[in-house]
DNA sequence: GGGACGTATCCGCCCTGGCGGATACGACGA
DNA sequence: TCGTCGTATCCGCCAGGGCGGATACGTCCC
């Protein structure tokens, strides 16, 4: 498959490297504690305390997720003090999840019996 | 579905209840290969024996994959004698998949560090 | 009718990654 | 300066789920 000495691609998304990134990237929403979290964080601003007390889980997990979602790039940190507000910025983020949301929506029953991917919970 | 009076709520993805099937939704398309194969058929409608072809799995893998595209409602079937063709109709899929590649060009950098989820091999 | 072909499903194997609890690290307030 | 609070990271534990290979099922050609 790599035969040639490979240019300069490797970045652009569209690439097939690019396939793995954005997998990455959906997989990130692919779990209910983020997704919930990115939807809490969508209306205001949170600081980490407040998202363990929004989702029902340890302050370290609940820690932990946000860094992975502001990794991805949903979620932005603003330091202040020994806090840590969280909120999202990006307005395609919003668009994201209500495009999903839509789609999700239209499908609800077959997605519900899809049991290839496991039985929401 | 359970024939109780069921007001029109519990329809809304907006619910508790929706988030975990968003995420399921998500889910799907945060495995490669799944992705790919999305984005092939994006274009163009193929077999699964096409399939196979463009990514490098199994015949029952992608077998696997391509039905789970189905139930979640990103492509359709269409049964020809012994064959059987996968299709994306839906346009607001392609949107879905633009709007994530855009959001994640721009977290390129960031996304790739991420250890939190998998380092994309 | 029999064999080849195209799909779908099943079955272990094994690694990804979510979870809580413990712990480390700063930043405040007394 | 010390104790407390808010966050972040680390550590086993365990189940979700992707993988190939085998197998079952249905269709088409000879």
């Amino acid at each position: 498959m790599t035969g040639a000495p490979e240019p300069a691609a490797a970045l652009l998304p569209t690439e097939p490297n690019g396939v793995e990134m954005v997998a990455k990237f959906f997989r990130a929403l692919g779990d209910p504690a983020r997704l919930r979290l990115l939807e809490f964080l969508l209306h205001d601003e949170h600081t980490v305390t407040e998202c363990v007390a929004h989702v029902g889980l340890s302050q370290g997990r609940v820690s932990t997720h946000l860094a992975c979602l502001a990794d991805c790039g949903y979620v932005q940190v603003r330091r202040q003090g020994r806090f840590a507000h969280y909120t999202v910025t990006d307005p395609r983020v919003a668009d994201l999840v209500l495009l999903a949301r839509s789609l999700a929506a239209d499908n609800a029953a077959a997605l519900a019996a899809c049991m290839r991917i496991i039985p929401t919970s």
